[in-house]
DNA sequence: CAGTCTCTTGCAAACGCATGCAGTGAGGGA
DNA sequence: TCCCTCACTGCATGCGTTTGCAAGAGACTG
């Protein structure tokens, strides 16, 4: 094996008879250098196949060009189409996405950012994973922008986008009520998140206007299994809910499931089902779920607008929550 | 705004009273330093807050501890889950994942892969692309090594870590033939791909066998609306198969959706289905998919431990090709 | 008590690049 | 012709680390 030596901008330098200043100013936009030097650097460069380091520029320009991403919920399909916009989108505007898993835990996502960190990444986006102030600070202490990804803190000034929770309850609700239910329950997702919060708030909201009150409720924590004891809890008795709000579109399938397998109810002539996110595969002929659309596309644009202004160094602050609507399909 | 300045060894080394390179080797496991001079540099790090910068540490290693991942279809749910477990395995072992999306053009997984090489990656990993022998030059000439997952290539030497997807061709003609069916339909994945050559050649095997041929053939490209409109094309006629092997999870659920919503034929009754891979969702009732499994957990970790034996030195053969097994639902 | 060995520690030299500063030459105006 | 301007270029320094080398400090042996 020829272990090839690494090549510098000083071999190219040297090959194209001029300082690395030059080779480097050729790679630098907006540099000075005339035409005549750069293209003798260009095919310098180009015959000995050399390419910028980029970790090198990062540490003379403390811009390392990468962002740090965390995720949790990987199994959601929601997150693989955020995760697959997201790249594209920083992509496009020079920057990279450095992947890290979380555990659920807290004390893992303490860990996971202090790694980030270590990369001196230009900015970290959290997908639904909860930040805490302690770690919060210590990002601004780097000086590394953070925004929360459909996921806000209510106390902090955190920079969060999220989609307007509120108002899809509020529309699950209401048209559950439109299509003649009254005995509504609900499974909720993760109580620790601002979204479930936000969404039941709404979805009551919406009950309440209608004079009625809430017929069931458990909680799936937007975990499949959980979501699926909860149907079963909910439903495995002769005085059940005509109809449930499911926090999250991924654990109305794990509650279908139950329903039409397990129980052998059907939907929505026996009980009626509207979800949350509107996932790729709620528009599948198998689910046709009913679903408050989350607008993935617009999220993750105002996401990486907001973390590139923060970077660019203007304060920004949290953009409002983006519009929700009602994706009706066949579960109610 | 407080533009906390950057706390660097130097600052740990005055505060605790010792040199940079006392601080350097606390934080070097495996450096000699006494447990008193230790203690002293931990106390002042964590008082600063100090942690080493990565980068300058990868430029004078040469060992960025970053592994660079380009995947190409995560709408397949058999990617979100392969990118958790390569990114968690891989955590475990000290690295990180710099996350490419390739379009599905040759074009950018060339532009793609010469971005990751600009980052110093220590290794790299290639999900369902294909790879130039161009390409594959330029990276081993940059001394980085890269394994092929899912995908392997015929001619070269490449590092490439597949499920025997010939065998898995062959189980699903097996098994199609073992439920009674005789007029058997293949829809083919992206014709390009390893997998989907090997998957076919396997099944045409198990065909011929039994004395059977194809009865029909169409192309889905591993994607999904041509899965469909495969599927309208192979089943929209009075002369149709009575089972068809799809290449994989992802368009099967696509096929089976036009056959039951579409053309209201019943699964597996009027047609026997199975599917490739075993994403989660082959498995939940709606679909309840028979198909052949590929052990992500077998892949992903054959590929963490080639790629880092490589990483470490070691020259490494591709291993044998990983055993599927046939998972037994309702469709076929 | 001198000699040797082992354990620590600081010094200084890298790693590959960007950039302020000063210097070069050419061109243009007076 | 002279000087000023301007576009370009090279030098040298610095980014935050790691690490070979040599020197100091004990500890131990004979």
């Amino acid at each position: 094996m020829t272990t090839t030596r690494k090549v510098t901008s000083l071999d190219v330098a040297k090959r194209a008879g001029v300082s690395r200043s030059a080779v480097s100013r050729v790679f630098t936009p907006g540099a000075s250098v005339s035409e005549r030097t750069a293209s003798k650097v260009r095919e310098a460069a180009n015959a000995l196949g050399y390419r910028p380091n980029v970790l090198a520029r990062a540490m003379l320009t403390g811009k390392s060009k990468i962002i740090g991403l965390v995720v949790a919920y990987l199994d959601n399909h929601f997150y693989p189409t955020v995760l697959e916009l997201l790249s594209e989108a920083l992509e496009r505007e020079g920057y990279h996405v450095l992947v890290f898993m979380a555990a659920h835990s807290a004390d893992d996502v303490e860990d996971v950012v202090s790694q980030i960190l270590d990369y001196q990444v230009d900015g970290l986006i959290l997908a639904s994973v909860a930040l805490s102030s302690d770690l919060a600070d210590r990002c601004r202490a780097s000086g590394v922008p953070v925004v929360l990804f459909n996921r806000k803190l209510e106390a902090e000034g955190e920079l969060a986008v999220v989609s307007d929770n509120r108002m899809g309850g509020r529309l699950a609700a209401e048209h559950l009520i439109s299509v003649g239910r009254t005995r509504i329950g609900h499974i909720a997702g993760w109580e620790g998140a601002s979204t479930q919060r936000d969404r039941e708030a709404g979805f009551m909201e919406g009950l309440r206007s209608a004079g009625l009150g809430l017929f069931g409720r458990e909680v799936g924590d937007y975990r499949l299994p959980r979501a699926k004891d909860a149907a079963r809890r909910m439903f495995d008795t002769p005085d059940r809910p005509d109809a449930v709000f499911v926090a999250n579109d991924y654990m109305a399938f794990g509650v279908m499931d139950v329903l039409r397998s397990e129980l052998s109810l059907r939907v929505p002539e026996d009980v009626a089902l509207i979800g949350f996110d509107d996932v790729p595969s709620a528009a599948w002929p198998a689910y046709g779920l009913t679903t408050i659309k989350q607008d993935a596309k617009a999220m993750v644009s105002t996401t990486v607008d907001a973390l590139l202004s923060e970077i660019g160094g203007t304060e920004v602050m949290s953009p409002a929550p983006l519009p929700v609507t009602l994706v009706r399909r066949t579960t109610a």
